[in-house]
DNA sequence: CTACTATTTCGGTGTTTGGCGAAATACCAA
DNA sequence: TTGGTATTTCGCCAAACACCGAAATAGTAG
């Protein structure tokens, strides 16, 4: 969870997720869409995969990234975890 | 919205706001569940004010600490922004 | 004013992060 | 094998970050 929010914490990498969003693309489409080096690139998506928010499948020479849409219910979960309104899901022995 | 990604990429940070959920406590009162300096804490208070995730009042020489529970349903709707898996909700011009 | 308590601000240190270009890896085609 | 394309890994650097203790601020009580 921890590696998820660090992951969202960089607005590259969200503008990254956004593209995603619309269709899998490969890293070289990505890269052309960012004013930065594909090796700093590389490194997002090195922290978007450890974070599980996106897949990568590769063909030849090219890998194509994806986004994981399913991880997004256990960052909603958690986010119930500080805000949700009503009275705590379990009682927490302590903290 | 990049403020609020920030702070919440901090476990310190997001346990503050757990701690919270259950209720307002007062900087002090924060401090002794943690083990770092007040200054420390003190400076995750800044950034999530900034973010606006957490309110403060000030009755004499205490600061009390509460949670903005407003500001979840931006997160939420910032998130499906990216993970929305339903059509995008309006075709951006461009990226 | 002095003393005390609660909290923040300041200056410093060590670690992490985001960026780069160059070199390495991997695959395909001639 | 040589060459070309796609992508990553490797040093490196500067900026940002989390942390600390000491000093500063602010309020209350005597």
């Amino acid at each position: 969870m921890n590696e998820i929010f660090k992951a969202l914490a960089d607005p590259t990498r969200r503008e990254i997720l956004r593209v995603l969003r619309e269709r899998e693309r490969s890293a070289g489409e990505i890269s052309e869409l960012f004013p930065l080096a594909k090796s700093t690139l590389s490194g997002h998506f090195n922290v978007l995969k450890a974070a599980d928010l996106i897949e990568q499948d590769k063909r030849g020479t090219t890998i194509t990234y994806r986004l994981n849409t399913s991880i997004f219910e256990e960052v909603v979960t958690h986010l119930f975890d500080f805000f949700g309104t009503q009275k705590p899901i379990a009682q927490r022995k302590e903290s």
